[in-house]
DNA sequence: TTTAAATAATGTATTATATACACTAAGTTA
DNA sequence: TAACTTAGTGTATATAATACATTATTTAAA
């Protein structure tokens, strides 16, 4: 039977790499790791590693992020793909991009010491980064504001449980901008998201209500 | 000096694949082409074909584009990548889907009779598709209503001089709905978009103001 | 030359959404 | 019990989106 042949053209290296957030001091932190080889040995790098023959992208990504963060079922989405000749000087690289988005208290790996060959940075104090890295930093920064702006991803970042003060942190995090209290609770209530989950005991002040993010969320919704 | 090895592991192949959409006759079409080996022999599927180890991602779509349509320079996007394992079923590959906008008037192939291998079909009424080609049109569907929502890519699919009624009617096609004419080229031309580039003739009614888009136009607008 | 046919051009009133803005409430600690 | 801290809440204004109908200009036909 007359077939194609897939094997007809040299092949180029399949990764992926992964920008991987979190918040850590009221920070947007990005994992970046130290390159342990050439080239760009000694770099700050982010996160990433040849695709096996016999795993699914996702898979490939998952595996990556449970042996740099030890979390598991976490927010994770593609970018996009880079695959310039000469983005890797080994050779043909091509580089399917992820982000994924994790709450900083499930993370087995804390934030390190300076020591450490894997470090969490603040995305507004990144070094220079190896190969085309600070390009899929840039885009993943867009897309995640775009994110908020449209969806719900940004609870991956809270806890299940959450107050609304939480929520309204992370997006003053991220847009880096302060919301107007009232209406951004107004808002976020509106929207018909979240479930009440009883009051938060033990603070030293008024305590506030704290919430769950509903199940079966529609995709795309205006948030803010 | 100590180097990561590239050549570790087997290799996927990677290719690319394109939805091409362009207006002809009112009516949303994309290319399908005749498959004329196995897998899928027959069957019809979406343009596309394998990165050549010395060609940009965007070089192969290019390259791919001007054999199927004799077209080049037109608005391209990369969509997604996917990489199922058994999306392929002569082994692994990668694909990274792309979406063209065409304006039909630039077509060297135009609609074609049905004995080709290569037709414009309607997506309302595209039969089915090999791989997981109806799964890349569905992304391409969405991700072109968005884009026609949020920027102004549906100049793309009209030659450089045009009517405010020729983009509306492309609009109505995309969206499948009617809009009302006076808040349609209200907020066309508020949005300060449009060169006035004088008034049509030769036509058997009140001659219509032409328009072409300016340069430099930001990235995300809000359009509808 | 007048009338019919076709599409172009245009404005306002109403509704919905987003924003600006400040005080009282409920707990803990000193 | 006073001071401190964060929670919770409403209204008025501005902006954006929508609904809706008539007159204008050309060609073709009568």
């Amino acid at each position: 039977m007359q077939e194609e042949n897939i094997h007809k053209f040299e092949k180029p290296s399949v990764t992926v790499d992964m920008i991987i957030f979190t918040i850590i001091d009221k920070d947007l932190k990005i994992l970046l790791v130290r390159r342990k080889f050439n080239p760009f040995k000694g770099k700050w790098a982010i996160p990433g590693g040849f695709v096996r023959i016999d795993e699914s992208l996702e898979q490939a990504v998952n595996r990556e992020l449970l042996e740099e963060t030890g979390v598991k079922n976490v927010y994770l989405e593609q970018l996009y793909t880079f695959g310039d000749i000469k983005r890797d000087p080994r050779g043909r690289v091509i580089t399917i991009a992820y982000m994924a988005l994790i709450n900083s208290l499930e993370l087995k790996l804390k934030a390190s010491t300076d020591a450490s060959d894997a470090q969490w940075l603040s995305v507004n104090n990144v070094p220079s980064l190896a190969f085309d890295h600070k390009k899929i930093l840039d885009y993943a920064l867009k897309r995640l504001r775009w994110k908020f702006e449209y969806t719900t991803v940004a609870f991956s970042l809270l806890p299940k449980k959450f107050t609304i003060n939480k929520i309204q942190t992370i997006y003053e995090i991220v847009f880096e901008k302060k919301f107007d209290k009232r209406n951004f609770a107004k808002k976020i209530l509106y929207l018909n998201l979240l479930k009440g989950e009883g009051i938060k005991k033990d603070v030293s002040h008024r305590p506030p209500m704290i919430y769950s993010l509903k199940k079966n969320i529609g995709e795309i919704i205006k948030i803010i």
